[in-house]
DNA sequence: TATCATTGGATAGCTTGCTATGCAACTGCT
DNA sequence: AGCAGTTGCATAGCAAGCTATCCAATGATA
């Protein structure tokens, strides 16, 4: 058995990210959040009334992922489309009430997740993951 | 704008693993083969005859994820499922010759991508990453 | 031995990601 | 003004992840 899943990069991110995903759904479940509402939630808690291109370019997701999440958030009663005052083709996204007091809750439960995640890590150690992660991240985003 | 998504690990793996997603698909789409294909593969180029438990266990991806995955692979002609001598529940996954064959350009195309990724990184640094990812996934593990 | 619990897989149904297309609204140019 | 190109979104269709259920085969035990 020489295939070792803990020398490939690509490997290993893909499993943190699963766990990660699993975590903070189990803990925001009970709000009625999936992860990726939670995601765009964070940008929309930031500044309400973002269109989707600008939270697709925050977000670095395709834009037909977005489309499709925002369109579930509108079902879920978390989100509303209205039309762009100033451009015909596109809308602005609005915060419904519900959706700005699960606020706290849910950054909480994302706080959490994040907490048991580093849990085993030095300040610093916290630190340079991070940075690692963000150079890891640049190179990738330059070339793909 | 005090959104910053630099600060969440959670975020940021997420955003790593679908950029690594990314590179991957490009580097073996034209072998036919996608991302889970590729980590499914990698097992059973160690290891042909795992069990759809055995590759649960190794991968640690959800029954039905592999159950799912495997049913694709099939249907690709990648591999085939043979009834376990020993235990009529169960089924042995077996690499079919063009599997076999696709284990060079996919195993290259795949180590390009962790280049890519790692590039910006000195020899030391990679260690530093793996290992602590390595670390985050043991907490989340045993806490989710 | 007959029953009950466990185990290996399959299936249904959902979210989140992607690519590829299509369409309508805007912009720029002639 | 009109046409061509660009841009903002929506939709279709697929992969891969998950939970929840179900079924059949095995195992354990009364």
């Amino acid at each position: 058995m020489t295939f070792d899943k803990t020398r490939s990069a690509g490997f290993l991110a893909n499993h943190m990210a699963r766990l990660f995903a699993k975590g903070l759904q189990q803990n925001i479940r009970p709000l009625g959040l999936a992860p990726a509402q939670f995601m765009t939630l964070l940008a929309l808690w930031e500044k309400d009334g973002l269109t989707q291109r600008e939270l697709v370019a925050l977000l670095d997701v395709e834009q037909a992922t977005m489309a499709n999440t925002l369109t579930r958030m509108e079902r879920d009663g978390l989100i509303e489309r209205r039309a762009h005052p100033e451009d015909g083709r596109s809308q602005s996204i609005h915060l419904t009430k519900k959706a700005i007091s699960l606020r706290e809750p849910a950054t909480s439960a994302a706080r959490a997740v994040n907490g048991v995640a580093l849990g085993d890590l030095s300040e610093k150690e916290r630190t340079t993951f991070l940075n690692l992660t963000r150079r890891v991240i640049d190179s990738l985003k330059q070339r793909y």
